[in-house]
RNA sequence: CGGGACGUGGCGCAGUCUGGUAGCGCACUACACUGGGGGUGUAGGGGCCGUAGGUUCGAAUCCUAUCGUCCCGACCA
């Protein structure tokens, strides 16, 4: 146990928030840009990104969407048009208000007063209102509904505190925009989006969530209703990992989305709009992410077999690596999840021993190293990184024959994905408590830290209002937050364990990134 | 944006208090040895010490400003 040499420095037990980091740096995903707040996705990060866009946005067209580029600048008076979205983005944008430089005295190069824009650009926060004067050019009559949009852009967000994937000025995301004739398919509609983003989050991303909906208080901008999926870190803590909205007519009025129903009059559109960004790979680190690394699941890996030569720089090298590209041929023509093998025969110089543990970091789901021996008899050293320990303390190799390791990859493939999840799913699920009904006992919970917090669901009223800023004033204090109220969720009886008043729905509590 | 810490070769750090012009480990390069495993040895390459000013005969070291990073808080779809 304890004589196994990680191959990380930090474990996730002795400072999660600093293994995090590690593990970014360590499975080469991304950077500091120098930029405020602002990364550098490197090629294996932005290889996972690439996999969950090529995979989501299969599911998004499936929903009957089509893809839209909009611009980045928004003027300002477009913006403004809806209160609450300017309440709640105002304070976070950047903008441009030149479009010039001259250099001045000192040969430095300023902002050009002549260049002053008469009206500013804003850099787009999200893109309701952009999008929503499209969408009133673009709708007249009934017959021009549902009208159902999707873009894959960057946003920014002038954030104070940043961090990695999970929160930076400048984020990549997909953001859904439709338009409906009335309320009951607009609401349905948020409903489907969401289960799209469960299904991605769960199959693709093996990381199980919670689907529901966010309170009051933590409702999107101008949103009638928000919902999102919750995903469970392995410090306990929750990730909201997309949200949907339903928008009601707020936007349809600010933007003036109206079409003529078959009566001949006018209506406002019902709109809504969802999106998940690149803070879903902060989920998969945080999820899957074990003390010697990343681990990837094979759906979203950019490369699911990493096949590696023991070179020696010598005659036999050649024979090796013929030996290892058949393998390399044979696994390629193969499927699983539906799409081609992703495998990569890694020839350049090096010994194969120190290569194997950037593919560990990196969280390559499947490691496979060949030496002499291996091709003498036939067969191939297999390391499955989900499972990567034996009892010895050692790498756990399998030597299958290469026919097997070729024949079996795509069974082996479908089995790490859903070890991952049932591993993501048991730990979330043995840290969830039900049973706690007053708030020392929830005190006691989250004081204790010598025990895994993880959630709470407690049984409320659901209050508004200032009701519901005295709970959320409550929660700080400790540090907690409301997350969502699950869509499965059963009738319950009971005193609200906030207000005692009757309890009508039960909500997860938790501390939250 | 408030409090704290920090910024020295790709990475991790020492040197800063007590100014004299740069060092260690890993990584990298070459060669040799080794050869089922993150190996060993020898020899090398790479840094005007975040940036800009200032003090000084002389600044990584002292002062000022600024940019960036991390932690805590506030804030946050």
């Amino acid at each position: 146990m304890s004589n196994i040499r990680h191959a990380l420095n930090v474990k996730r037990a002795d400072d999660f928030a600093q293994w995090y980091q590690e593990v970014i740096s360590a499975a080469d995903l991304a950077e500091e840009s120098g930029v405020r707040g602002c990364m550098v996705i490197k090629p294996w990060g932005y290889g996972i990104w690439e996999r969950i866009q090529r995979l989501l946005d299969d599911r998004i067209k499936n929903t009957g969407h089509d893809n839209c580029y909009f611009p980045i600048f928004i003027p300002l008076a477009n913006f403004e048009r809806e209160a609450e979205h300017v309440d709640g983005f105002a304070k976070e944008m950047a903008v441009v208000t030149h479009h010039r430089l001259i250099q001045d005295q000192k040969g430095k190069l300023v902002p050009d007063p002549a260049a002053k824009l008469e009206e500013p650009l804003v850099v787009r926060p999200t893109s309701e209102t952009i999008i929503g004067d499209a969408m009133a050019r673009w709708v007249q009559s009934w017959r021009d509904l549902p009208l159902k949009t999707n873009q894959w852009a960057n946003v920014v967000r002038w954030e104070m505190r940043t961090r990695m994937f999970l929160r930076t000025s400048e984020f990549l995301w997909q953001e859904g925009h439709t338009a409906h004739a009335d309320a009951a398919e607009a609401k349905e509609h948020t409903l489907r989006m969401l289960e799209v983003y469960r299904a991605c989050a769960e199959e693709d991303l093996a990381m199980p969530v919670i689907a529901g909906e966010k309170p009051e208080n933590e409702r999107f901008p101008g949103a009638v209703e928000t919902w999102s999926i919750e995903a469970m870190m392995q410090d306990g803590k929750a990730l909201q990992a997309g949200t949907s909205h339903y928008l009601g007519t707020n936007f349809a009025e600010a933007s003036g989305i109206r079409y003529q129903d078959p009566e001949g009059s006018q209506q406002l559109c019902h709109t809504t709009s969802w999106g998940v960004s690149t803070r879903m790979i902060g989920g998969v680190i945080m999820t899957h992410g074990d003390d010697d690394g990343l681990r990837v699941p094979p759906t979203i890996a950019p490369r699911q077999v990493v096949i590696l030569p023991m070179l020696r720089g010598k005659e036999g090298d050649d024979a090796l690596i013929e030996y290892c590209q058949s393998l390399h041929d044979q696994l390629a023509k193969q499927s699983a999840f539906g799409e081609r093998l992703r495998v990569l025969l890694d020839t350049r110089p090096g010994k194969a021993a120190a290569k194997r543990w950037d593919y560990v970091r990196k969280g390559a789901p499947v490691i496979i190293e060949v030496g002499g021996r291996d091709m003498d008899n036939d067969v191939v050293s297999l390391l499955r990184r989900d499972q990567m320990w034996a009892e010895n303390g050692k790498p756990d190799f399998q030597t299958p024959t290469r026919e097997e390791a070729a024949n079996g990859m795509q069974e082996l493939l479908y089995a790490i994905q859903a070890n991952l999840f049932q591993q993501a799913k048991e730990r979330r699920d043995a840290n969830i408590r039900t049973d706690i009904t007053d708030i020392e006992g929830l005190k006691e919970h989250f004081a204790d830290t010598a025990v895994h917090p993880g959630w709470v669901q407690v049984a409320w009223s659901k209050p508004t209002g200032a009701d519901l800023d005295a709970v959320v004033e409550t929660l700080k204090d400790m540090k907690l937050t409301v997350r969502n109220v699950p869509m499965d969720d059963t009738p319950t009886t009971g005193a609200c364990i906030f207000t005692g008043a009757p309890a009508v729905e039960r909500i997860y509590v938790a501390k939250a990134y």
